[in-house]
DNA sequence: GTCTATAAGAAGATAGAC
DNA sequence: GTCTATCTTCTTATAGAC
């Protein structure tokens, strides 16, 4: 019952789905389960708890993407995986990376709450584009570098060739973020786009 | 001196920037250059602001949106148009087309408050998806049916061709909406997008 | 249509008892 | 650490003079 965490999980949950501004302390303290003048003995004031959010945040992110440059390797094997794949794999692992990241609790509020928030000071701003766009197109960039190496993959500009493949990708979870009845679309907009990118800069190309 | 336009205007300006929630029915009335109390002999409350905002975007996006299905013809001309250009202006087009969308103030802002605003009713996500996912891939779809009709595209599935020009359009626009100073590199990564798709689907593939 | 004055209520935060 | 009571400030909106 470590009261302080919750707060953070019952705010995030609020913050991803009203923004910050149409949440209140009391909202955050009645999903808690106590009442709003207690919270302010875990958190001194409602932007310290968005705060604490962002921190974790960033934390967690960061240990991922050191996690992923110092094993370099795990882009290596992940391009070793990709190797043999037969077409129907490699959907059914794009598939399975896209539902992840689309209904993993953590991950869908935290996208919808810096989605709403964005604008609002450049920190967050830099952190969106971190996580949304440096970040995935710098280790995509890095696997599909390694299975153009191996003959895996064939372009002239990995960079574009990375865009292609995560821009839709992401374009279609903004979609499913915000009208989640569109998932059953987005899923067959989603294999037609890996069988396309596969026929395009696939091996057969 | 429309005063009842200028609110509209002024209270657009304020909602892309810091969201509904955040901008004071006060802020709006002074950049006006009025008292907020005036601002009700215009509007009943700030969510009439609201809404007519919305209404007149949902008014003109309609037009738009109409007016290219009547001129069906628009799509084909602009099929027309595209059929012997050169790489270089096929570029300069894309550009053009892009930096209209990112600087006019209108669209950008419409954009930006949309985004901003998408998750707080089921309206708002319809209105959103509809502008920037369902309109634009249906008109692309169209344009690049006729080109692959007129032997100028190649591929066998219109939909994620198109998919595959506009995703990283948008997304690069959602950089530049974020993070104004990107706007070169943003810039760049469109040039070398278009010139891949050309590649790609283009005639001498 | 614009103003000043003001009502009415919401929301963040503190005090102090338990 | 949680509560009730309360303070303070902010915000929307109305009343009524000009």
């Amino acid at each position: 019952m470590d009261t302080k965490q919750r707060i953070l999980d019952e705010a995030l949950t609020l913050f991803s789905e009203k923004g910050y501004a149409n949440v209140f302390v009391g909202d955050i303290a009645e999903r808690v389960g106590i009442k709003a003048p207690s919270l302010y003995k875990h958190y001194k004031s409602k932007k310290a708890i968005f705060d604490a959010i962002i921190d974790k945040m960033n934390e967690s992110f960061a240990e991922q993407a050191k996690a992923m440059q110092i094993n370099g390797s795990d882009a290596v094997a992940d391009a070793e995986i990709y190797k043999g794949l037969p077409e129907e794999q490699l959907l059914k692992l794009g598939r399975q990376f896209f539902l992840y990241f689309l209904h993993d609790d953590y991950n869908q509020k935290f996208r919808k709450m810096l989605t709403l928030e964005q604008f609002h000071d450049e920190d967050l701003a830099k952190i969106y584009s971190r996580i949304y766009v440096d970040d995935p197109l710098s280790y995509q960039g890095m696997l599909f570098g390694f299975m153009v190496t191996s003959g895996i993959l064939k372009t002239d500009n990995v960079q574009i060739m990375t865009l292609h493949f995560y821009a839709p990708i992401y374009y279609l979870l903004t979609i499913c973020d915000r009208e989640p009845d569109r998932e059953p679309e987005a899923l067959k907009l989603l294999d037609d786009h890996i069988k396309q990118f596969d026929r395009i800069y696939g091996r057969e190309n």
